[in-house]
RNA sequence: CGGGGUGUAGCUCAGCCCGGUAGAGUACUGCGUUCGGGACGCAGGAGUCGGAGGUUCGAAUCCUCUCACCCCGACCA
């Protein structure tokens, strides 16, 4: 491609709304327009890199033994009726009516399109297994879109459902799922991690996630340096000390005036205590149906609730956080200065691991203005009816597999696998006939991959502040030519033209910017939008029959002869597209 | 949904407090010089000041309503 017919269309400085390094870079190299919040345009570049990513995806789910189909993005209301998810998914199901007043949804995902697929056309066990792809655009209303392609409300995924005779063939086509993706990200170029995941709304039971490691990921995984063990922290179970260590001596329980001081690290400033032996009580009404119950979670001062761990609880699930009402009337005090101490039988307490084991700690005395310490249980208040892991791990903490100590990672998922059994089976009565002519529900796994969250995950993974440092397999070009003086220097032009039949002719995609602008901008333009490979062609060098190499992100340029440069190229682009 | 903020040229922003008929940088067009790291000079084009209503002789500026976008909140004990 010649930069003087292709459309680059770069930016100095960012829109303001832009607040990811990997959006405000789209937005400047131009791959990215926005047409409406959380909705963007892929522009002639960055359709490039959305392409080659899906071609990637689609070549290794091919050669998994996929299908790939096509399904429509305007599904109707009945099928999701029918699944139960049209009351269930809530406010980011986008519906809408026809002319004829008939509901009908954008797809969000497409299990319920798949199965109905399925159970029209698959019968006989002889069918089995199969396993159907598609890579389409989905919406979902996210109540706030952000970060431009990392959480649009309008996206490209990959998206695959196979359907099984038996559990057994569903978990060799979950493994078979796990090494493909794993390729997939591999051939990609990018750097990640699969790990153990929450099954979610979605339902099920075994599910991975993979996540591009990235400081700015939306999720924190917990995986441990010493064994292979690693996991969404939303599901890293955090183990029960081991280090019982005695007592020591018991304080005396103090009732200590604490005005305004709400928080817990305010109070352990002002007792100047380790917030570990702080306690905070969460207040919860658990709400079904009739039943109404009152619920304080005990954490330590420095740890987080993990509210799905709190869900799984035996009586919690649904919960909702106390209105402050609602801890008044059941503790007779305002949120700020609550506490596990005196309160009412009619109070469900439930204690995270942690807390269980503590001595001599913390907590509000449920009096406004006051906080207790040296508080001990058994004494001062009876041992909690429940302890249970209720928080988030930490870093340092010891690794679930116990060989060793978690550390804490943040990641941007851009990939699940998911058992989903029977369930969408079941709702839809979608099954096949066996060899004894016995009727089952289909076992049934989902595969996902987020095509347009890929580039901005690539993107936070690869940048400096000239802009973006795309992997060789997912770069809009692979090779930018870069001559100093096109329209001026004869000699130039011809070695610069000579090498774009060259190395185009060899299959590498070639950028030559031929535009009539000063170096600087072409130097510029090219580091913006991210091109891995660079060749400079300038009369100063080309006297010795040389032009200059150098890699994205590279400190240093390279000399090479005219006549290298074919080989050279060919070597070094091909050694970075090597499959896994 | 609750709180805060911002809407002025394609992009980044000033002007608003204190009303007098719109600016800068960048981008764009033409000419000239320049040309291995986002050049310079001259000349130009470009804005319903988010929208509606009101106050006023006069509104980007003051008032009311409205729309859009952004940020924070859903971990607070």
């Amino acid at each position: 491609m010649r930069a003087s017919r292709f459309f680059l269309s770069t930016l100095k400085e960012a829109p303001s709304d832009a607040e990811l390094i990997s959006h405000q870079l789209m937005m400047r190299a131009g791959l990215i327009r926005r047409l409406a919040g959380g909705i963007y345009s892929w522009m002639p570049l960055g359709l490039r890199v959305v392409r080659k990513v899906e071609q990637i995806v689609r070549e290794e789910m091919n050669r998994a033994g996929a299908l790939e189909l096509f399904m429509p993005a305007v599904q109707p209301a009945e099928l999701w009726q029918e699944s139960g998810r049209w009351d269930k998914y809530g406010p980011e199901l986008l519906r809408m009516k026809d002319r004829h007043q008939r509901d009908f949804v954008i797809g969000p995902t497409h299990e319920e399109v798949i199965t109905d697929i399925a159970r029209r056309e698959i019968r006989s066990y002889r069918q089995l297994p199969v396993h159907f792809y598609q890579i389409q655009t989905k919406f979902r209303d996210e109540i706030r879109p952000r970060f431009g392609v990392m959480r649009g409300r309008e996206f490209t995924m990959k998206d695959g459902y196979s359907f099984h005779a038996s559990y057994a063939d569903l978990e060799r086509e979950y493994r078979n799922m796990y090494d493909t993706y794993s390729r997939i990200f591999s051939r990609l170029g990018l750097r990640f991690r699969a790990v153990a995941a929450d099954t979610g709304s979605i339902g099920g039971t075994g599910s991975h996630e993979f996540h591009v490691l990235a400081d700015s990921g939306e999720d924190a995984i917990a995986y441990c340096p010493e064994s292979d063990y690693a996991a969404n922290v939303e599901l890293a179970e955090a183990l029960p000390a081991t280090n019982t260590a005695s007592p020591g001596s018991l304080q005396a329980m103090e009732k200590i005036a604490t005005p305004g001081k709400t928080r817990c690290e305010d109070v352990a400033t002002q007792f100047g205590i380790d917030l570990s032996s702080m306690v905070k009580a969460i207040a919860l009404v658990h709400e079904k149906q009739h039943e109404k119950q009152f619920v304080l979670l005990l954490l330590r001062g420095d740890h987080m609730l993990n509210e799905i761990k709190a869900q799984k609880i035996e009586g919690l699930d649904p919960f909702r956080f106390a209105s402050d009402a609602e801890i008044e009337q059941n503790l007779g005090c305002k949120p700020g200065f609550i506490g596990p101490v005196g309160v009412s039988t009619d109070v469900r307490v439930i204690a995270d691991r942690s807390v269980a084991t503590l001595h001599n700690f913390s907590c509000g005395a449920n009096a406004e203005g006051f906080h207790l310490r040296g508080v001990n249980w058994g004494r001062d208040l009876p041992v909690p009816s429940l302890v249970a892991d209720l928080r988030n791990v930490v870093d340092g903490d010891p690794s679930p597999d116990g060989k060793g100590s978690l550390q804490i990672q943040r990641g941007i998922e851009v990939g699940h696998i998911f058992q989903l059994r029977t369930k969408y089976a079941e709702a839809l009565k979608a099954g096949y006939l066996d060899d004894k002519g016995k009727a089952h529900p289909f076992e049934m796994g989902c595969y996902g991959i987020g095509i347009t969250r890929i580039v901005g995950a690539a993107i936070e993974q690869g940048h400096d502040e000239r802009g973006i440092i795309f992997p060789t397999a997912i770069a809009p070009f692979t090779l930018a030519l870069v001559p100093m003086g096109y329209g001026r220097s004869e000699s130039v032009r011809t070695a610069a033209d000579q090498l774009y039949a060259e190395l185009s002719a060899a299959g590498i995609d070639v950028l030559l910017d031929d535009r009539d602008e000063r170096p600087g901008v072409l130097l510029a333009d090219m580091e913006l939008i991210g091109v891995p490979h660079r060749i400079v062609i300038g009369d100063r060098s080309l006297k010795e029959g040389k032009v200059e190499y150098q890699a994205r992100g590279a400190s240093e340029a390279q000399q090479i002869a005219l006549g290298d440069v074919l080989n050279q190229m060919m070597t070094r682009i091909q050694s970075q597209l090597q499959t896994a």
